[in-house]
DNA sequence: CTGTTAGCGCGTTCAA
DNA sequence: TTGAACGCGCTAACAG
């Protein structure tokens, strides 16, 4: 490491404004039971603003045993158009409670969790996937307050997580069993994504036992319009036929529509296709997807929410996951 | 901010292994020119692990002036596949350097580009966008020591950014030309990503120019398939007819592909289309989408290796925009 | 040759 | 309002 480059510190400060570092940080912090001449804190201002002078987080980090930053850790599937809004939206969100959102991939190759948020020493650690014990432990004792894995069933939230993928395909298959007797499940061709694909798949099953349907077919659904045709031929194949498709996402959804086109079939007429997240791409499908998509600003506000109460010590409040979730109805289903 | 928790220290190390905070660094570091008893050595390690010590990122970084960490600012626009794509590929490639990326999303309505640079004192900080020579100078002086935008004219390297996004348009108009006398240019329905597509375009610009074709006729096609059959109405009211249609990127080319079937007509029968991104849905698009992939990898490794290089004080060999771009042929041009 | 002492970097805060 | 000390790791200079 090369050594630092020059700098403004608080001394500096101090000396333009003839007083002492001490005095310069009650000003610049607002100090509450700390008396400041009116005087004094005019120059101490001014002489900041003149200087350009730029606290160092380092060294606050380093007296307060935690950073200002709340860091996200990515999953290591393909982040995709929902991925990238909620991390927008997360990072408004916790601007406006003050905190730093930064993200880190959690790819295979990268860094180890714990090189990561020694580095950052974040306040609050939001994961997508679950980390161990241990990590959860270790990061505690380093002085991360808040440690949560999004999609975890130790995640407290009910309208995140957990309870918001059962929701999703719940929203799905209430849509479908309007029409279609007997559901299917096209799962996603990504051991990676299997966690999400559990709980969404789960959702569809509880409304098929709910109203006595027969439970659904699942079936994986790579991105490539012939295999999605074998599994469109088996699910016609049975006996009743299954009709509706509950997609694990909008990529699966529209492979089943390339697989439908592949057999000369067509949407909704032989077969339904419901997505998830509407996605942009979702309005120009063949024919245009229906897809259930998540109030991602709300989900995101709870989060931080959620965050910002534990860093206090206090309990935030839960909103119900249905309040999150809206289906757009195209023309596929 | 809360007061600190308990945490293992180099002093608590030094007092396991009985020995000085001096010692435990020295080995820590395998430090030069500091000559340590493999006992000792040996001492300290077993201390450090026995007792879980992690080392204080914020006072190292306090210490050497800046940390190990490369800050990727993200657009405000959407992210889509090839960003989230890139970000892990960085993350891996500046991994391997012993540096840790992490991303913050520039969205309005986030804290600002200052605050966020303060808060964590990153070696490098790796940009989409351009900003401005204030804050640019700011960087600099807080320690920050790469400041670099990689869709702006100043980024040097040839094979990213400007000369990259050039390529990619190219790539595409010399895929049409062999079958195509006019070229259209379908543009992105959204401002903020005009700086990409002006770049885009500008290489099937040259392409057309090169040939002595005419100018590739550029309509904004949004995603609505109504809006998209307007574009492609005029497009082959033209005379001679616009049959070639080079997308911004694979979303724009499928709402071409989906004005195309509101229209009753087919691709590349009637129109030929490319894209850009080679994102998954490409595949089972209506009909499969041809499209420009660029190498992320090869362009990430490139990243990393111009960043370290410029804190090291080096400079770093290019390669060429061409290599790391490649097409793929489906169906639909 | 091996290991220690001492002080720095910067903002915060207690005691005076 | 301020001097002094603290948080934690690094390293030049020095002692054994």
């Amino acid at each position: 490491m090369a050594p630092r480059s020059s700098r403004v510190t608080s001394a500096d400060v101090a000396r333009e404004a003839g007083v002492s570092r001490a005095t310069v940080s009650f000003v610049l912090n607002n100090t509450r039971h700390q008396k400041i001449t009116d005087a004094t804190r005019q120059r101490v201002l001014a002489a900041a603003i003149r200087l350009g002078y730029a606290p160092s987080a380092a060294a606050r980090t380093l007296r307060y045993g935690r950073s200002d930053v709340v860091l996200g850790l990515l999953p290591e599937w393909p982040l995709g158009f929902t991925v990238g809004h909620l991390v927008q939206e997360l990072t408004v969100a916790f601007a406006k409670r003050d905190l730093t959102f930064v993200v880190h991939s959690g790819i295979r190759g990268a860094r180890s969790l714990s090189e990561i948020w020694k580095t950052l020493t974040p306040a609050a650690v939001l994961a997508f996937e679950t980390f161990s014990d241990s990590d959860a432990t270790a990061m505690r004792a380093a002085g991360t307050e808040v440690v949560v894995a999004l999609y975890d069933s130790k995640w407290l939230g009910t309208g995140v997580g957990v309870a918001g993928e059962r929701a999703i395909g719940a929203a799905q298959a209430r849509h479908l069993v309007a029409s279609h007797r007997r559901l299917g499940y096209a799962y996603p061709d990504d051991e990676r994504v299997a966690v999400f694909a559990e709980l969404r798949l789960d959702g569809v099953r509880g409304v098929c036992t709910d109203l006595g349907l027969p439970a659904p077919e699942v079936r994986a659904v790579p991105l490539t319009p012939s295999v999605a045709a074998d599994a469109i031929g088996a699910w016609l194949a049975a006996d009743p036929p299954v009709t509706g498709i509950c997609a694990f996402n909008d990529e699966v959804a529209m492979s089943v529509l390339a697989g439908l086109r592949h057999l000369g079939l067509e949407a909704p007429r032989d077969m339904a296709v419901v997505g998830v997240d509407g996605t942009p791409v979702a309005a120009v499908a063949c024919p245009p997807l229906t897809t259930v998509v998540q109030d991602l600003p709300a989900i995101a506000e709870q989060c931080a929410d959620t965050v910002t109460a534990a860093l206090s010590g206090a309990q935030a409040s839960d909103s119900p996951a249905e309040a999150h979730i809206r289906l757009v109805v195209r023309e596929s289903a």
